[in-house]
DNA sequence: GTCTCTGTTCAA
DNA sequence: TTGAACAGAGA
């Protein structure tokens, strides 16, 4: 069983093939993400889900494409007709949609029938390349994300404060993810030394306390790690969704990020989009890593895992092996009693400090 | 419900 | 053999 989590993490960080591994994998964990998560980790999901799981819609609207190619024909058509416009109808009802579909422009409804649409956004990636579809859908909320590199939607940047978005962004973007999830991984180098510049002051294990942990534990770590996770999915648009949610608040970053409000992305048109970071947020693993390594970003489900982890940036060894000639000492206690158990075998090893 | 401690497991 | 992370048990 826990392998199984461990595993999965593993997953997250070394495939990077699999971009698109969501949280949702991560760890069922989340990814993490959570989440990872995985992250991919059963999390929370978001308060609001909008009305528009993803899972519905793409039902609907793929059979009917389906159909369309394969039958070619004639339910087909008469029946796509039908349907459409039922997928629209939950379009409408979902703002997210009918909105994010401005943005791409009028042109993406006025043009076409909607269903295509609903396809690529909802489904996380159009298979097949249906030209159409590709056009359409995808990008409503991201449209200006994904087109320019997404990252910055006018309206998504507006929405978070350049400081956070900077931050968290860089990172999440170049990584997609499920990376981030891992920042071991990829940042696996920068562990020891992720920055040295900045790594070694944050710590004292005080920064955690403070900085990451207290100061946001909540809003904060949870949702910067997904957030980014966010990313995979739509680029840009789960930032404006966050807002959405509500407690979600973008920043990637353990740092002590001051991220509070500026997320209100409150103006936002985005927040149709939310129905698609919705989907994902709901996918997400909240809970679970909830602190983050300021140094290296690698999240932790509980702040005793973190402190733990600190040492390995700190080199810090608290625990020191009792046996007399042996001056070993480690970072951890439990590998501090092994090591007992193992070299000096015996010994009901009064156990240091 | 959360946190710490402890044991287990994986990777280097 | 050691470092590091995770999960379970207990407080």
């Amino acid at each position: 069983m826990v392998h199984g989590s461990v595993r999965q993490r593993d997953a997250f960080q070394q495939p990077p093939s699999s971009a698109y591994y969501h949280h949702t994998h991560a760890r069922g964990y989340a990814a993490p993400s959570g989440p990872p998560n995985p992250y991919p980790r059963q999390p929370e999901q978001h308060p609001q889900s909008p009305p528009s799981p993803p899972a519905e819609k793409k039902p609907s609207l793929p059979s009917i494409s389906s159909l369309l190619e394969i039958a070619g024909g004639e339910h087909t058509a008469a029946e796509t007709a039908a349907q459409s416009p039922q997928s629209q109808h939950r379009q409408s009802s979902s703002p997210p949609l009918g909105q994010a579909q401005h943005r791409g422009a009028g042109a993406m409804q006025h043009p076409q029938p909607s269903r295509p649409e609903h396809h690529s956004l909802y489904t996380a990636a159009p298979p097949a390349g249906h030209p159409h579809r590709m056009t359409l859908p995808p990008t409503p909320p991201m449209h200006p994300e994904f087109a320019g590199d997404g990252n910055r939607s006018p309206s998504a940047a507006s929405t978070h404060s350049a400081a956070s978005a900077s931050y968290y962004r860089a990172p999440l973007n170049n990584m997609e993810p499920y990376q981030q999830r891992q920042p071991t991984a990829s940042m696996a180098p920068m562990k020891r030394d992720p920055a040295p510049s900045h790594s070694v002051s944050p710590y004292g294990t005080s920064v955690y306390a403070q900085s990451a942990y207290a100061s946001s534990p909540t809003g904060a770590s949870a949702t910067s790690f997904y957030s980014p996770d966010h990313h995979s999915y739509s680029g840009l648009g789960m930032y404006a969704q966050r807002p959405l949610s509500s407690h979600y608040q973008p920043h990637g970053t353990p740092l002590p990020v001051p991220i509070p409000s500026p997320r209100t992305t409150g103006s936002n048109p985005w927040q149709h989009h939310h129905y698609i970071s919705t989907s994902s947020q709901s996918a997400f693993p909240q809970s679970q890593d909830r602190y983050i390594c300021s140094t290296c970003d690698k999240a932790f489900s509980r702040p005793s895992s973190l402190r733990i982890h600190s040492h390995s940036h700190t080199g810090e060894k608290p625990y020191k092996c009792p046996q007399p000639g042996c001056g070993k000492a480690f970072s951890v206690r439990s590998n501090m009693k092994r090591h007992e158990r193992g070299c000096h075998a015996a010994i009901g090893t009064p156990i240091t400090t």
